[in-house]
RNA sequence: GGUCGGUUGGCCGAGUGGCUAGGCAGGGCUCUGCAAAAGCCUCCACGGCGGUUCGAAUCCGCCAUCGACCUCCA
């Protein structure tokens, strides 16, 4: 008897239980990257918590629709709306084309994506392949007489909107406030109060990235491809939007008002916020500048990082907290992350080796494991616990090890249970968490100089002949391999 | 200034009105030629001050403090 997925719904600001609109099937939108540049860890680490979420929506036999945007128009950088194309800045900077920039990041990304064992979402759109589909909208926002044209330009009209909707239920401004915090800000004379963000942006002849419209020609507003996006592939109201939390405002809240404002309906049933990554207690981020790269956490090339940590320790790193609590990334933090990880990997192998055996039960121990496995499924249906649900199968972890330890064969606990150990066990560390086995690739002729130098040293061993034998372990140490001399007469070695 | 969220043991990091979080580190023991690995046991805690309660780290209030968003960012 396990509980049900509940999640903390942004918009309600409450736990909820979680209901499909049309079950099995589960929309989830994720907003993508903006390929102007590599992305940084932070990016990374909001990928990773939504690709643990679909994982576990898979994992609960949901069929999912998983749609993550690639942002490659080049939206404003700001909501003044002072022309400046992201896209067209940084291709100027590589003296590339546009296109080229995209093309660039969006294969990096990918790469990324690959290296730490992300899923790849099953549509995965971009901007510019939605042009048509972006103007279409327009139109219908401005005949609802929520959008106004404006030199070539058009905005969305907050005032005008929030007469007979709300904007603003996703983060609770009020647009009064929000007014009064504009206010200083200047080159707005285009908008008709403050707040109204661009639509649809006239371009001027030195702009590379441009498109025809009904308005002249120009390029799309920040907030609308999402908008557009969603509702192309997922309808016109779905099951789940995530995205960082610092997107709530305004860029979700634009999407909501875009929506609603253009076919009557609200888009998102749940809205799910990760939250943000920090290097040294600071957010990360690229307008600081304090941003790592995710590569350089694999090669560990970068000056506040003592050494290089795989993929999967970095993934594991993150499943030690909440995705909606801050993290924080440190040497020390990533160290821990790998010996927990290589931990659990190692049950995890043992668990694969090991064979059943039926025979007297432990009806402690039994229960023992039950419940265990049952707390781990209670953890992720609560808001994907993954840091309670990893110290489940820690206390299973330790279960492993001593079967393993006693006898090399899982014994006194049902048929059933085992199975069930099994099912979540390698379940959730491969197929929800998605942590891999990261094999060192020892090559066949390094097996085979070990195994000579394991059997010259175990000759010494044998005549006791301590000093040989110990400098042998030693200077494989020095080599950066590790001897273990197992329980079971076996010596086995792991390269450090 | 507005909105929101933190403040937990040496470090990281969950959570709950009374019942062990967990990881890493530290200490002890078992195993081992010695180590390593593994197993067992163990130390260390809930920002401050009030209040509610039989009982609060958990609820309420105030204070202190840190941070996010309000402006491009996952």
């Amino acid at each position: 008897m396990s509980s049900q997925l509940s999640v903390y719904n942004t918009l309600s600001r409450t736990k909820e239980i979680f209901e499909p609109i049309n079950p099995p099937f589960v929309g989830l939108y994720v907003c993508g990257p903006t390929v102007y540049n590599e992305v940084h860890t932070g990016n990374l680490r909001t990928f990773t918590s939504f690709d643990i979420i679909y994982r576990y929506l898979v994992f609960l036999g949901y069929k999912v629709r998983y749609v993550r945007n690639i942002t490659d128009a080049g939206h404003l950088t700001n909501d003044a709306g002072e022309g400046v194309n992201r896209m067209e800045s940084q291709a100027r900077l590589e003296k590339l084309e546009p296109m080229e920039v995209v093309q660039k990041y969006t294969v990096g990304f990918h790469e990324v994506c690959r290296k730490f064992n992300l899923i790849r979402p099953t549509i995965e759109p971009t901007a510019t392949g939605h042009i048509v589909e972006q103007i279409e909208m327009i139109k219908q926002l401005i005949d609802n007489g929520v959008a106004y044209e404006s030199n070539g330009s058009v905005y969305f009209d907050v005032k005008k909107y929030n007469e007979i909707n709300v904007y603003g239920v996703l983060s609770g401004r009020n647009i009064d406030e929000l007014i009064a915090g504009y206010r200083d800000l200047d080159g707005q004379d285009e908008k008709r109060n403050s707040i109204d963000f661009a639509l649809w942006k006239k371009a001027d002849i030195s702009h590379i990235m441009q498109w025809p419209s009904p308005w002249g020609n120009g390029f799309p507003g920040w907030h609308l491809e999402c908008s557009v996006m969603s509702t192309k592939y997922l309808g016109e109201t779905f099951d789940i939007h995530g995205g960082g939390m610092d997107l709530k405002f305004p860029h979700h809240e634009c999407e909501i008002a875009q929506n609603v404002g253009a076919i009557g309906v609200a888009p998102v049933k749940y809205w799910l916020h990760s939250n943000m990554l920090n290097f040294n207690g600071q957010k990360m981020s690229k307008s600081l500048g304090n941003s790592v790269l995710p590569t350089e956490l694999i090669t560990g090339n970068h000056p506040l990082l003592e050494k290089a940590y795989s993929p999967m320790t970095v993934r594991f790193l993150f499943l030690m907290s909440h995705y909606s609590s801050e993290s924080d990334i440190s040497n020390k933090a990533l160290q821990d992350a790998e010996k927990g990880y290589k931990k659990l990997m190692q049950s995890l192998k043992l668990l694969i080796e090991m064979p059943f055996v039926d025979g007297e039960m432990d009806s402690a121990l039994d229960n023992e494991i039950n419940k265990e496995l049952e707390l781990a499924k209670d953890n992720m249906n609560d808001d994907f616990n993954t840091p309670r649900a990893l110290a489940n199968l820690f206390a299973l972890s330790s279960h492993i090890n001593t079967f393993f330890h006693n006898g090399k064969k899982v014994v006194r606990i049902q048929r059933a249970t085992y199975d069930e150990l099994v099912r979540i066990f390698n379940g959730f560390l491969l197929d929800v968490f998605g942590l891999a086995m990261e094999e060192e690739s020892n090559s066949m002729a390094m097996d085979g100089v070990m195994q000579l130098v394991i059997e010259m040293r175990n000759d010494a061993r044998n005549k006791k002949d301590w000093p040989m034998s110990d400098k042998i372990r030693d200077y494989l140490k020095n080599a950066g391999i590790v001897l273990k001399d197992n329980k079971d007469g076996d010596t086995s070695y792991e390269v450090i």
